[in-house]
DNA sequence: CGCATATTTGAAGCCCATCAAGCGAAGTGG
DNA sequence: CCACTTCGCTTGATGGGCTTCAAATATGCG
């Protein structure tokens, strides 16, 4: 079950340096007083907010992973994020708009939940915590925009192969990465199916391109991603 | 070609009221004289600016239609987003990136050339446009979130159907609506061929559920599109 | 262990891309 | 003015990529 852990105390928060208040002065923290951030945790597959629901809190992620998920009237699901530490969602209060999506930990998650209405002020009253939302927002963007090409653009073997090596950010061999997304995740995020992500990934067992344990992936053979990843020209 | 038509003037805009200055007070225009935007016309097919050049500008469209389009290696194109009348563009220097994406016009087009430096600075004293350019950012994300959803959970006819619907707006019978895209580019935007668009739009001109006429066309039975739009439940 | 759930694998078929050819409208030059 | 080119669009034929349906196998959990 969800459960609020504590009241935050965001002076001496572990992820600040990650959070949009990376770039406030440290003696700064001491004058915030009236924000009341509430540290809560998430089982896996609880919702910590529905689409469509009023937007009155905005998070940070302080631990584990989290999925945006639109659905579909015929019950199909789309990913549109995977959100990691540090990162802020649920902001579409700030545009008076209701959440755009549902989320959903991929994993047990710690969030700190900021209250809208303090977060605003807030916001207005320290600069740098605005800059930082911005470039947020912009790099959010450019992401959703990369996501684009990879859902219109590219085939499904190409997109998965892309996946993966972002995902492991391309890491050497010898190093276990954990992947806590089932298949059918995985199918979401990229537009294809259960059994297309299977045999993809099977494939790349087969010719010993990764390995596999209990939720964690180890890419062996970089190389052959990056070929997997552009069938055709370079990419 | 593209020519400098004039320096801008924003208090005597006329699309002030779309634009990111939509908020703020009239007597602060009076204030604004450090502000040099230029107004710059652009004819269709020529670049506003390129993938990856360095961002000195951000822009606000005053006329015409223009395509944010990503470029695959292999030649692809993906069409990000069709901007509209008083829609900002080109912001991705506000986090010190390279442009994301190419700009170019769909049509003759007007813009405003924001220098970069000099709306960092009047968003740092005006809330007020710090605001609206959230908001937009947040409307911007969101509509890349339901084109994910677009592109990854849904089929060709669907997302071709749902397009012409937004496009129009729905609206009623007996009105012409400009659709200045080529069949390819309708194509880049929803991830098609050419071939498959025309298909679908001559199926739909056979069904009379659309009339074209040079570059306009008239939606002349919903209903039937918005079957079209979701083949399986309701959408 | 026994059950539920996730994954794999196979077979069949649909959707859409690709290749190819033809059509029609707009523009060019003789 | 008309033949000719060009370019965008249409239409057909074929094939590949991915989905769908189905069943077997593996994995995790009480």
């Amino acid at each position: 079950m969800s459960h609020i852990k504590a009241k935050g105390e965001c002076k001496t928060c572990s992820i600040r340096n990650l959070s949009i208040f990376a770039r406030l002065p440290e003696d700064r923290f001491d004058e915030i007083n009236c924000f009341h951030p509430s540290v809560i945790t998430y089982d896996p597959d609880e919702t910590i907010y529905h689409q469509n629901e009023k937007a009155k809190n905005a998070f940070t992620l302080r631990q584990g992973l989290i999925k945006l998920v639109k659905v579909l009237p015929n019950g199909k699901n789309q990913i549109v994020k995977v959100l990691r530490r540090g990162d802020l969602f649920g902001f579409d209060g700030f545009a008076d708009e209701n959440y755009n999506h549902m989320a959903i930990p991929l994993t047990n998650v710690e969030v700190c939940r900021l209250p809208l209405k303090e977060l605003l002020e807030l916001k207005k009253q320290n600069p740098e915590i605005e800059q930082t939302m911005m470039k947020r927002w912009i790099q959010h963007l450019r992401e959703a925009e990369d996501m684009m090409v990879e859902l219109g653009a590219k085939k499904g073997k190409e997109r998965l192969a892309t996946f993966l090596l972002k995902w492991c950010e391309c890491k050497n061999s010898n190093q276990w990465i954990e992947l806590p997304l089932s298949r059918s995740e995985i199918g979401e995020l990229l537009g294809l199916t259960i059994e297309t992500v299977s045999r993809f990934l099977s494939e790349w067992k087969r010719q010993e391109f990764i390995i596999e344990q209990r939720g964690s992936i180890q890419l062996v053979d970089i190389e052959g991603l990056k070929q997997a990843a552009c069938s055709d020209g370079n990419c």
